[in-house]
DNA sequence: TATAGAAAAATTGTTGAACAATCTTGACAG
DNA sequence: CTGTCAAGATTGTTCAACAATTTTTCTATA
């Protein structure tokens, strides 16, 4: 893997390296992204940047506002909310329908056991990750690329406001444990409970995380 | 409402245009978009052109080979096949979960009382544009713009299949009564019915396209 | 005749400059 | 202090050019 990103056109390079700036935290919520100072940043043309932007802000990571500028999202209490519900309708309904032996569940299996390393060695990141990836598996085993494509979005959307937070791997750290229960009842041909286990692991998720976010937000 | 579209920048409103076009069934399916002709057509630029081939490829209403230009989505049995469960996760989670005294309830309501109005005049057109309002307000009972923005994207592509078929109207006709079905069920408090005959709709609606599909994809 | 391959043409990718339209800033008058 | 208006800066849009890639055309050869 000695290659960056040299797939696809132009644009979709730069949005790329883009949002890697956007999860990386290098760029803050709410700063705006002047055309002409990131196009020499960059090293690329105002038009080819102008495509990337266009990409981004459907994605939602950026907001556009004509004749103004693009800036980078600003999570908020309303987006949070709203991206949790968005998890919950998408992972218990798919965890809910899942066939056991959906080739999905072995994505998940190796996701908890990744977790469980990381943890033992105390590599937060690497917990958030794996973490990530459980719950992008639970969205694959409803076997559609557009529901896989969206919640990709709205998984680097929500890390968006991870960044914001002080400590924001720990957030993933206590819920190994319940990633592995979610597993073993769908694998005990439970899923109904799975998908019960799931809303309550999401409710105590989005709870935390509003905690969080209200802390830094008004330190009034 | 004399002014067409004159919201936002130039892309945006190109990007309506087209998918105008494309919905009215002027652009066929794998027909490939010249940026040079389009850009002449339309009168605009080609830069303001391909910031709005952007938008619409990340909306899957156009596909981008790099170098190769843009081309307007083929459905296929397995595009189909995806938006619908697609659409299964969205409504039926949705309004299994829904509160029955949600304000979109009101506006599945004034859908069924549109589409039967239409009906009894004949005019299929409308029974499909309220059969389409119905069910998008299902998916807003989950209170989710996010969702919401997703689910228009998915409803627009699935307009593009029906494009294809002979009486495209007609598909929508026999489900009016369906709907009137779940909505009581809703309103009788009891969601977890509607939910499963929702399921059931679409299952049925999912057999009639790919039918007509594959009768006019391979008449060998 | 068929076909592989090279030359030519057409198309997309990308850039830079230019100007129009709009927003922001700051000075100034009341 | 506040509102107005000009100046400056930024975004919106177009155009022309060239590089990179694909598609088409044509030819030489088996």
């Amino acid at each position: 893997m000695i290659e960056a990103d040299a797939a696809g056109t132009l644009a979709q390079r730069l949005a790329e390296r883009i949002r890697d700036k956007l999860i990386a935290g290098e760029l803050r919520p709410g700063q705006k992204l002047s055309e002409a100072a990131l196009a020499s940043t960059l090293d690329v043309s105002r038009n080819s940047l102008r495509e990337a932007f266009r990409l981004l802000t459907k994605e939602g990571l950026l907001r556009h506002e004509p004749n103004r500028g693009v800036f980078v999202a600003t999570p908020s209490m309303a987006s949070i909310i709203d991206i949790y519900r968005v998890r919950r309708v998408l992972e218990c309904r798919a965890l809910e329908q899942a066939y056991p032996k959906h080739p999905a569940v072995i994505r998940m299996r190796t996701s908890v056991e990744r977790a469980n390393k990381a943890r033992e060695d105390g590599d937060w990141s690497s917990v958030g990750s794996a973490n990530m990836a459980f719950h992008a598996a639970i969205v694959d085993l409803a076997d559609s690329s557009r529901l896989n494509a969206f919640y990709a979005h709205i998984a680097a959307e929500l890390r968006l406001s991870f960044g914001l937070l002080p400590d924001p791997e720990m957030l993933h750290a206590p819920y190994v444990d319940l990633n592995a229960n979610i597993l073993a009842m769908l694998e005990a041909g439970k899923p109904k409970e799975a998908a019960a286990a799931l809303d309550a692991y999401l409710a105590q998720s989005e709870r935390t995380v509003l905690a969080a976010f209200a802390r830094i937000a008004e330190p009034a």
